[in-house]
DNA sequence: CCTGGCACTCGGCCGCAGTGAGTGCCAAGT
DNA sequence: ACTTGGCACTCACTGCGGCCGAGTGCCAGG
């Protein structure tokens, strides 16, 4: 009871802060929000939550403002779900169905999901290892230079040079091709290695060299390059959330543009199947402190393809962007498992 | 003479204001430069400077800043060529002959070209109508479709998905991806046009519709699409120029997101063969008027590959950047040119 | 446990004067 | 015809003091 008219005042502030970007008042609070209780009463709760450190006050005698913590209270027990209209569901259908490839399809999901949330985007592309061979092709460049193309069921092509030792011909290529092809079409890459390791030695013996050549590029192409791909768009956005610029902007732009930090912090919530939040320092990232970040894996069944999700100030709207990701999540999944 | 004194300290306000980023006055200017007259003379020379346009004071009383006509002066006619260190060509090169790919090359020529200038830098993937067709595969993915891969010389791949309104099966792919590897293998895209057309009429009657779409997807591809693809890093450089932050950073920002914008800019300084460079509204984009953009292609001969730049402030060092631009676009364009 | 009342705090917003870099103009020097 | 020193003037910037008011903490009474 008593305990339930805190949480109540909690998400009262962050809903109200969210909104304004000021420090909300006991006062303010107390009529807005219709709690039944006067503002002595709000004051008492917010010294309580300020005690137990869901909310602070940025310099004394000011409203308060959530803290991580109450952030992250507020996502884990206060926020319901906010459904996407039955028009923006539709806007992001027809927004991402008229993708040609894959790339397009990345490309519109991500500034789709800026547009919609208003926010930094960030989505992966679909990863090699959960994905499976639909086709390799072997082709000769030169002399001994071929290059080799692998296919992937969810319409990514991963290409590579490779210089032989020995010379090649068009029908070593295709020899080449053939059991490349035999071995691997339609395994799922994260199994590839153990299929292809045995390639060789069954191979006939002129070709072994080569076709070791070969496999080791097949390998190399499959370790998760550290930096896999990844898109972003809306980081104009991020001048919209007036954090005290002259400091965190600077490194939040410098932060966005380490893959390998942004890889890790979407692609983490790839496994899980749920829309994950990560608020201030949850992400282990010190220029994203000020921020959170919204994400889910896209893909489907299990295996999720990728992650995508939205970097934003920590002030932003849960329920809503929750929503948001995980809707445009659940539709270029299904555009992806379809074709 | 006295021609020659008014562009020197023209030279040297864009020098000093450029390094400081403050309004120079005249007392400084006499000191730091030594021009061997007195400030009084100086600022007959501002005085000068400014009536025709070249400077301009942001408040009465205040030092002189340089204007868009001021600084394309500084560039035409004052700036001399700042070569670069041998340690920097080393360090460029070293850089960037780590590269195993087409993305890869692109990916770190950006990187290096923002590091190296501090600035937002973009490459422009190297484009399709000026490299020539390498290998061409077509691959059925199930009864009715067909994703074709066509490689380039440069060692770009686009694909495409095709749906065939009549049923295909391998026989068919392999007899469309020998028609096709006759036809236009070694082919410069730009020419692919007029091949293409014609491969319909002279092939097997129960080939032609599956032909036609096929050359049609070729086709598709090769009209430039309006955003072929870039790529852009160094964008947190911008926040170091403290330019009028709350306003320009935001909409310079959704300017460099606008891939039409940027590619036009970038792309146009393709043909010319030597470093452009555009300064404020030169840059026909209201968002960067504050800014300016030094670009160049890169990629042998009379056919550029594409093009890279780099945009900044106004106040930027102009015989450096333009320095840079050229070098990283030398070697970029040997790498590529080069496999 | 809630409520109204009350004193207190402190950031933000004037208005104000002082400072100094920088200018324009002018009359005198070369 | 230029250059130069002198001089008055402008005006952004800074620091200071005072006021205001939203918001707090505390307390005594319901």
């Amino acid at each position: 009871m008593l305990e339930d008219r805190r949480l109540e005042v909690l998400r009262a502030i962050v809903e109200d802060f969210v909104l304004s970007n000021e420090p909300v008042g006991s006062k303010a609070l107390a009529e807005r929000h219709n709690l039944g209780v006067s503002p002595a009463t709000v004051r008492n709760d917010m010294s309580a939550l300020e005690e137990e450190g869901y909310i602070t006050q940025p310099h004394t005698s000011a409203g308060r403002i959530p803290t991580d913590k109450g952030y992250r209270l507020f996502v884990d027990r206060l926020s319901g779900v906010k459904p996407l209209s039955r028009a923006e569901r539709r806007a992001i259908q027809s927004f991402l169905e008229g993708a040609v490839d894959l790339d397009d399809v990345v490309r519109r999901s991500v500034r789709l999901l800026a547009q919609l949330t208003r926010q930094v985007a960030v989505v992966q592309y679909p990863s090699l290892s959960s994905s499976s061979v639909r086709h390799i092709e072997v082709v000769t460049l030169g002399p001994r230079r071929m290059l080799m193309v692998m296919i992937t069921d969810t319409g990514r092509v991963e290409q590579r040079i490779i210089d032989s030792l020995t010379p090649v011909d068009e029908e070593i290529a295709g020899e080449l091709r053939a059991t490349l092809n035999c071995a691997l079409a339609g395994q799922r890459l994260a199994d590839a290695p153990e299929v292809v390791a045995t390639l060789p030695d069954q191979a006939r013996p002129e070709l072994r060299p080569c076709l070791a050549t070969m496999t080791g590029a097949v390998l190399e192409s499959l370790v998760e390059r550290p930096e896999e791909r990844l898109a972003m768009a809306g980081t104009a956005n991020l001048t919209r959330a007036s954090v005290d610029f002259a400091d965190s902007l600077r490194s939040i732009l410098e932060a966005l543009e380490e893959q390998v930090v942004l890889m890790k912090l979407i692609g983490s919530a790839r496994e899980t199947g749920t829309v994950t939040v990560r608020i201030g320092r949850e992400t282990d990232v010190d220029a994203l402190r000020t921020t959170a970040v919204v994400a889910t894996g896209y893909g489907r069944g299990p295996f999720a393809l990728g992650g995508m999700g939205v970097v934003g100030p920590m002030r932003m709207d849960y329920p809503w962007t929750m929503a948001a990701v995980r809707a445009v999540a659940k539709y270029v999944g299904e555009l992806l498992g379809a074709d």
